[in-house]
Formats: structure tokens, C-alpha cells, sequence
RNA sequence: CGCGGGGUGGAGCAGUCCGGUAGCUCGUCGGGCUCAUAACCCGGAGGUCGCAGGUUCAAAUCCUGUCCCCGCAA
């Protein structure tokens, strides 16, 4: 079976081996070098780095659409693209291109948290459980026929991160089952409804800001939905910082308000309702360190609190 | 050459501007108090202050170079 892979970050990699080893596999399209991180360096996205290891050749058009790039894709005759966050809006003349459809794997129980950021919004949502769908992609945003899925507990105080990286095997089980069927000309397919149906958008740097007036619940949903990546911020202070691991605990108090300091632990924070203790975070310039390694060195005053909002960094 | 923060006993920090016997909190080890304790008291161990040069009677501190870590911005 001859395939196409799109992807582009570290998500995408397990899928990627997927295809690789179970379809002949003849090129992969990945988002164009960019400068990021520390002195404007250009790198090169993790799909990219694995597909060249694996000696696959590797595109990077900065749009699909174009004539030539569309040409280009043709050449392969795919029979099949598998697409994994690949960040792009895939045309319709792309998606009309491969014999047996473009896949795509997406990390959330369809129709629920559909969009960008499915994972992260599960865990927001407090959801007790997940699961992976593969999926034939059509117009919509991850509106199209369902294929194959597995669900998954979601643990307690599992962050973003973690559950993240459990969804990417997972996701490249259910690929691997996917392309079996699909080989056999037998893979199931059935109309994603669209009542349930949510979406999640890309989160922008003003909302990873912790809102204290929540309830206790909903702000430890919240920083563990977004740790250690992009991370909950926080403000004490002048210093801004993120938050790591969080539980919750009871408490009273005004919200962002720090009522005192467990032993060992951390800080315990006043939220609207209950409060949380802080177990880990991240001061400025400083790595992901223990709530309470911090507090030895810059203790956490009393009388302290966070800012109930952005005040203005 | 994008902007900025930082590398000081096991952990987190202060000290650096204005050179002069290395300090704080925690941990750790030993002892004491206690029915008991992660509480309290007493005592101890543990650091060539990232690395290499330079200035100086004297450098964590000033100068030069170098390695590593982190935040922002993209």
C-alpha cells in the first residue's frame, strides 16, 4: 500500500513509525524549518528528524495548495495519506486524491473536543476518560466518517503532557489497526454525529493565566491540563511563573491568597471555592523545581497572594 | 550576531555594585528533650563559589575568553 505521511511535532512520531513500517511509505510532508527557542536558531520539526533517520524523503511546502506542490504529491499515487497534526488545512482536491482516503488520527472521544487542542481540553473538561478515533477526513474540522477507536483512563492528576504522550501510542495503535483493515478493503465506516460535538482552539499566551475565583476543582483541571507544557501562569508578585502539579485541598480564603505552607509540599492557595496545594512550579528563568525547594530559598511570605488576574506584566 | 535571567556544600537561595577568614532555609549525621513526633534544643560532616586565563598583597566579588542551563520573543 503505498502512503503519504503528514505530520509535525513529537506527537506525530509514533504514527509515523506506523506507517512506515506497515505501508510503503514514499514521502513525508512536514512544516518548514523555523527559527525557534534560544537565538533564533533554525530547527527542524520532529517529524522531519525521524522521517530523515528513517531515510524517507521529506517535503516542506509552505502551501498545499499550490499547483506544483499538488503535482508534486500526485507523483506518489498515494493510495493512502495519513495525516497527525500536521497543522494545515489539507485541500479538497488533496483529500480526493488517495484510493482509500486520507486518515487522520485525532487524540479525543469524537465528536467531543474536536479542534486544536483536544487533549489538554479533555483534562479542562475533567473528563474521567478519552480515547483516540481514526477518522476519514473530509471539509469539516475533524467532522469526518469514523474508523477505529480505543479509550483510555484518564488519571487523576495526569497533566497534559503526560496523557499526551500515552494518546501518541495509543494513536499509532489504532493507526496500525486502521491500515490493516484498510489494506483489506474492510475498515469500518460510520457517520460522526455532531450532537456532543465540542471544539478546543489554540490557546493563546492571555488565557494560560490561572483564574483564582474558580473553583479549586476547575483551576487543578486547568494547570494540569497545561503542564508542564504550555504551563498555567501565575503572578506573585513581580515574579511570573507557571505552575506544575497541583491537588486539591481544603481551604478558605480570598482566591489567589496563599493560606499557608504545607511541610514537604507547598504552598496551599485560596481558590473561589476550596483551594489547591502547589507542588511544583517554575520561577522566571528558573527550571520546573518543587513547590517547597522554592520555598527554602524564597520563602512564600505570609499574607502573600497571586494576582486575581493579569494585572499588567 | 533577536532580548533577558542564571551557574555558590545534597536541594533552594543570599553575598558580587563598594575585592579582605563563605552565609541563610531545608535535608543529612550524632546527641538531648518527649509517651511520641516530620515538633523543639545542642553539636557535626559536607563547597578548589561552572571552567580557563588576567589584574592584585588579597578575587565568589574586578577584566577577558569559554562551556552549560533557563525565560521571553518568533
Amino acid at each position: 500500500m503505498r502512503s503519504v505521511f503528514m505530520g509535525t511535532p513529537e506527537f506525530a512520531l509514533a504514527s509515523l513509525e506506523v506507517v512506515a513500517r506497515e505501508t510503503d511509505l514514499k514521502a513525508v510532508y512536514s512544516q518548514p524549518d523555523k527559527p525557534r527557542g534560544r537565538g533564533n536558531k533554525v530547527s527542524p520539526p520532529p517529524v522531519k528528524e525521524r522521517a530523515m533517520e528513517l531515510g524517507i524523503r521529506v517535503l516542506q511546502p509552505l502551501k498545499l495548495r499550490d499547483p506544483e506542490v499538488i503535482e508534486e504529491l500526485r507523483a506518489f499515487d498515494p493510495e493512502v495519506i495519513v495525516v497527525v497534526a500536521y497543522a494545515k488545512l489539507i485541500p479538497k482536491v488533496i483529500l480526493d486524491m488517495p484510493r482509500l482516503g486520507c486518515i487522520n488520527v485525532h487524540p479525543s472521544l469524537l465528536p467531543r473536543h474536536r479542534g486544536a487542542i483536544p487533549v489538554q481540553a479533555s483534562i479542562m473538561a475533567g473528563d474521567a476518560e478519552t480515547g483516540v478515533w481514526t477518522f476519514y477526513m473530509d471539509e469539516g474540522y475533524d467532522t469526518g466518517d469514523l474508523i477505529l477507536c480505543r479509550r483510555t483512563a484518564i488519571g487523576p492528576e495526569e497533566t497534559g503532557e503526560e496523557l499526551a504522550a500515552r494518546m501518541s501510542l495509543l494513536g499509532a495503535e489504532v493507526l496500525a489497526e486502521t491500515l490493516a483493515e484498510l489494506a483489506q478493503d474492510n475498515a469500518p465506516r460510520r457517520q460522526q454525529e455532531s450532537e456532543g460535538a465540542c471544539y478546543s482552539k489554540v490557546l493563546k499566551k492571555e488565557d494560560l493565566w490561572v483564574d483564582w475565583t474558580r473553583p479549586a476543582g476547575e483551576v487543578a483541571n486547568f494547570v494540569r491540563a497545561l503542564a508542564h507544557e504550555p504551563g498555567a501562569t501565575a503572578l506573585m508578585g513581580e515574579a511570573q511563573m507557571k505552575l506544575g502539579r497541583v491537588s486539591t485541598v481544603s481551604g478558605r480564603g480570598t482566591p489567589g491568597s496563599v493560606l499557608g505552607v504545607e511541610k514537604g509540599q507547598g504552598p496551599v492557595v485560596a481558590c473561589g471555592e476550596g483551594a489547591v496545594l502547589l507542588r511544583q512550579l517554575k520561577p522566571p528563568g528558573k527550571g520546573w523545581m518543587d513547590a517547597w525547594a522554592y520555598h527554602q530559598g524564597k520563602p512564600f511570605a505570609p499574607g502573600s497572594a497571586f494576582s486575581p488576574r493579569p494585572a499588567s506584566p
